[in-house]
DNA sequence: CTGAAAGCGCTTACAG
DNA sequence: CTGAAAGCGCTTACAG
């Protein structure tokens, strides 16, 4: 039962106290060399392993990040969650993971605190405000990202999502589109929230009305379930701005195999996030980059500001996105 | 600072013990009514939560599962992750994520253990036979997913990757296909290893020859590159397996659109996983389902029986896989 | 049902 | 540089 080895036994071993071991095994102790060897030939010797759990006790620090994530199915989300991990992992820290079911996150933030992480950063969840409380008072950090909540006391990293939309609205407008549909994402997402309001800016600078809304759930069944409605209006869109890739690959899928319309010639078709998938030629989606691996490094800086240097001010960051231009979109002529 | 609370006070302020209060959160545990709501009311008026931490160095089981990963762009991964961690969190559990580059399984997996995980579950790397004996001395069960360690002390799920190669092979020659090609993952993991050797029996039993073979690395690159150099030889092949649907979705891109070769009428291709893209109407691809779901079951149910019953013995479970018919090679006539 | 007490395996002043 | 000692916040026999 090697599990079963303490420093206890490896400073028996090695002749020296308990606390030098502890100090072999804490960069920057002072140990004189002749001690460290010694101990580091009996900790080989038994095998033994520092153990994070008491040592999490002790310091008051677990070096854990909870990550509270939902919605896998939307590539997106796996992405950020393995480079999220990635840039955890390089620095010391480890991510103690929890799948959100669409209800229940307060319940799985508890479980969280309750193992003391450090810090908490939640992807697709919307953080109720008990809750943000709740970190606060227990001076846990906490990083919303890809979703905003105004006048919380966490810590949000976004793309300009606001901007994303207005920009794709001037694209299509452009292009000479003339009848505009959007489907939404989930009515309470901030992202939604924003890249509606941005692209209905858009239409409303030139005085073009939305002739076309519904919600898609981030959903392939919703959105798909919506563009057959759009489509069969009397008066069909010439131009689909979607919520999410995630969505806009299931209106591709029904608009072209399903209905038979010839993307973009019929309808032009945009998406939000340039997930990989999207430069898939099978797609070849146009739509709006998120800035993914700038997102997750202000994140990783903003946590470890919080974390280390003990910086308290709640932080904003929102970062630009660019249009990607392929081909299910009519290009403006200019 | 509410995260300072601690089971003394509340036992305080309850005019109890510091037993009782801990008794109240032991389920299970005798306490007499009158007592519980007492401590269950100063536990809420001082905002106290158990610390999951002490409670895990004290008991000895830190309840969290060590979920090492990696390759979270094939879509087959994420939502075993996802599942997996829904699972073990619907008994009380919770995943310590790792994400593994290649090569440094073994410093990952050592930290993991600093944790005091009670198990852990590898998904798609490959676990050293020093580890594994690590992990065995330190009686920390592990299972493998999706992956297969001959004469390894861990427990491993499979699918069936033999009888799924095997079946694509009896496939495509029934639809007469003559011309065999194969794209292989990477050479050293199991799940290549046994879906290419069962291909390849299914070609023995008949006495064809495999034409092609390359290795996609499990990348769309590789499986691109590897699809160019078929079709470039004297010979292309007229049908196409390959060791994941992740790259399949490449060669199809690459058949389809890169090269102008029309699917299944003059190549048919195959994929492994059903992961959900495959189902998705741009590809439309016939492929070997992995029962998923019955995986993810299977090592739950394991990981349990080893933590709770105490059941020792190594197991191997191997599920059937299915064929599912899609578009993407041509049928067999019969 | 209840409390006093030991102890899980460490870190970290403190004194030397 | 080094060791003895306190203590992190709990669980769990043990005795009542």
């Amino acid at each position: 039962m090697k599990s079963k080895v303490t420093s206890a036994q490896v400073a028996k071993r090695a002749d020296v106290s308990q606390s030098a071991v502890s100090r072999t095994f804490t960069p920057g102790a002072s140990v004189a060399p002749g001690t460290r060897q010694r101990v580091m030939d009996a900790a080989r010797e038994l095998g033994y392993r520092p153990n994070a759990i008491a040592r999490s006790l002790i310091s008051g620090r677990s070096r854990m990040i909870g990550l509270i994530a939902a919605y896998l199915d939307n590539q997106f989300y796996p992405i950020v969650l393995e480079r999220l991990a990635k840039a955890l992992q390089a620095r010391g820290y480890h991510t103690l993971l929890f799948i959100s079911e669409p209800g229940d996150q307060d319940d799985e933030l508890e479980k969280l605190l309750a193992y003391q992480v450090d810090a908490v950063v939640m992807a697709s969840a919307t953080l109720s405000s008990a809750l943000a409380k709740e970190c606060l008072d227990a001076a846990i950090p906490v990083v919303l990202f890809n979703r905003d909540v105004p006048n919380s006391p966490a810590n949000s990293v976004t793309s300009d999502n606001f901007a994303g939309g207005r920009c794709v609205a001037d694209y299509l407008i452009a292009a000479g589109h003339k009848h505009l549909a959007y489907i939404a994402g989930a009515e309470d997402s901030s992202t939604n929230r924003d890249r509606e309001a941005g692209f209905q800016a858009g239409l409303d600078a030139v005085g073009l009305p939305l002739m076309h809304r519904a919600v898609g759930g981030y959903t392939h069944e919703g959105a798909s379930e919506a563009t057959r409605q759009f489509m069969a209006a009397k008066q069909p869109p010439d131009a689909i701005f979607v919520a999410n890739d995630h969505m806009a690959f299931a209106v591709l899928d029904t608009l072209r195999q399903g209905l038979g319309v010839k993307v973009p010639e019929e309808v032009s078709v945009i998406g939000f996030d340039d997930v990989p998938q999207a430069a898939w030629r099978a797609y070849g989606l146009t739509t709006v980059a998120q800035p993914t691996d700038a997102m997750i490094e202000a994140t990783v800086s903003l946590l470890f500001d919080q974390l280390e240097v003990g910086h308290a001010e709640t932080t904003r960051r929102c970062l630009p996105v660019s249009l990607i231009e392929r081909d299910t979109a009519r290009k403006p002529s200019s």
